[in-house]
DNA sequence: TAGTTGACCGGAA
DNA sequence: ATTCCGGCCAACT
């Protein structure tokens, strides 16, 4: 049985590039569509490089915020990937 | 164990 | 449009 935590990474990880997910998504497919504010928290203690957290955004379009540089540094990624 | 904090969401003023 | 409040869940102290 694989944590919420352990399915939200995967989750994330299956994000196709340029496409973003909003944190209730991410939180929806993981199993608990309310637990959208878990999903950061789990993020920010335990942002792996295989999971692309900048696909990650808020559901107001809002892009969230980051780990490394913050928002800016998000919007940027997201836009060299192509998701902008 | 309990209390506080926070990469959030939705509704109300 | 912006600001405030309650609610949900995981991590930290």
């Amino acid at each position: 049985m694989k944590t919420f935590a352990d399915k939200v990474r995967d989750v994330v990880r299956k994000i196709p590039k340029g496409k973003s997910m909003t944190y209730k998504q991410v939180a929806a497919k993981a199993g608990n569509p309310k637990a959208a504010r878990a999903v950061g928290a789990i993020m920010r203690t335990n942002y792996d490089e295989s999971i692309p957290c900048h696909r990650v955004v808020r559901s107001d379009g809002s892009f969230g915020d980051y780990n490394r540089g913050g928002t800016q540094r998000k919007r940027e990624m997201l836009k060299r990937e192509g998701a902008l």
